[in-house]
DNA sequence: ACCTGAACACCGTTCAAGT
DNA sequence: ACCTGAACACCGTTCAAGT
């Protein structure tokens, strides 16, 4: 639609994905993309749809960069390198991380990389509704693996804003349990604890479609 | 500190939650919960510090509701009952979800539910470092799969803002495995995907610390 | 000590107008 | 047809002032 400017939706997408990689989600906004690109923020409006579009954008391009893996080896050993990539990319990405749990593939070069983890199952004799089920699983794996690496869920420092933690003397009283293991938490290796469950998954999975 | 308005920091906290269960989180601003409140803005600051500790107060709330289960039949059953839990607690507050994936509990009423998950573990002979790295998956899994039901990230209507999706024709010639299997995945029921992805996973670890 | 109003520096989006 | 400026109805937070 557009013309004077020699805009389009992925150089407006990619501009916001760069200040969304820089300053974080909070700085995307319409007016701050579109002084990015020397342009009115109204002019983003056709190329977008409104701001939560351009973020559906945004987390297109991110998918993009998934790159399918070689459909070589085994279904464990295809399965693990893919989910070993949506892991790369994640952290490649931290920011866009609330937008991966809010847009999933859609574009064709987001796809890409889902058909390759569905032609893997699909040919390793998997049925098609175990494979969904599957993909759901791995899915899920990958968000929630991802929000706790990323965000830092168990790094003790983040206390933000708000009243103070409580006394940490009256919790240990009260929660021995806690006190005893709560501290080894944040000492977990993440690639270690990412490739740990996928691990349980896949074999658990597997094993239940083998051939046989 | 306060004491002309009576306020006090749960107060506050309640009344946030309301208002993000009634609205959406967009809806949850300092001024609005002041205006429910009927107190100024600013009146609210001393006792959550600022928006995002606020968001904290009403993140752990929520932790709050989840109901510690009772502490008999295997560790299995009692992690199931305690998983469910989580489920039965997000799923009644979905609005919460963003706010869960970024504040853990901190306070002692939200940490009486760890604590239960903690000990059950424990008592079952599973070494701390072992519950803790089975506490730190069991979170990132009910993230991940509350993100996937919650959000509808699979429903098909869901297409927020910008283009169109592509042409479904060219994505069944591209991909055919995504032809076959995605419309599969809406399909599937979210508390038996739930359960089977959890058994899975507690089963494979609690295979390897079986005593003897 | 506790609370507030005004002000500052922002938002997304609508709409009428410009070229 | 494409782009824009002004305006509307909001934000979070700072700060000086009120009681």
């Amino acid at each position: 639609m557009p013309k004077r400017t020699g805009l389009t939706t992925p150089a407006v997408a990619r501009a916001a994905l760069a200040l969304l990689d820089a300053e974080g989600l909070e700085s995307v906004t319409m007016r701050r993309v579109a002084a990015e690109l020397d342009v009115s923020p109204m002019t983003l409006y056709p190329y977008v749809g409104d701001r939560e579009g351009l973020l559906d954008e945004v987390t297109q391009l991110v998918y993009a960069e998934m790159a399918a893996p070689a459909d070589e080896g085994g279904p464990r050993e295809t399965l693990r390198t893919l989910m070993r990539e949506v892991r790369r990319v994640l952290l490649a990405h931290p920011n866009a991380l609330p937008l991966v749990a809010r847009h999933r593939p859609r574009t064709v070069e987001a796809l890409a990389f889902v058909e390759a983890g569905y032609r893997t199952l699909r040919r390793s004799g998997v049925p098609a509704l175990e494979v969904a089920r599957c993909y759901r699983a791995l899915a899920a794996y990958s968000i929630g693996t991802a929000t706790v690496e990323i965000t830092g869920y168990f790094d003790a420092a983040r206390s933000p804003g708000g009243r103070p933690p409580p006394d940490p003397g009256e919790v240990a009283a009260r929660f021995p349990h806690v006190a005893e293991v709560a501290p080894l938490v944040p000492g977990l290796d993440d690639a270690d604890e990412f490739d740990y469950g996928l691990d349980l998954t896949l074999d658990a999975f597997l094993a239940r479609h083998r051939p046989g």
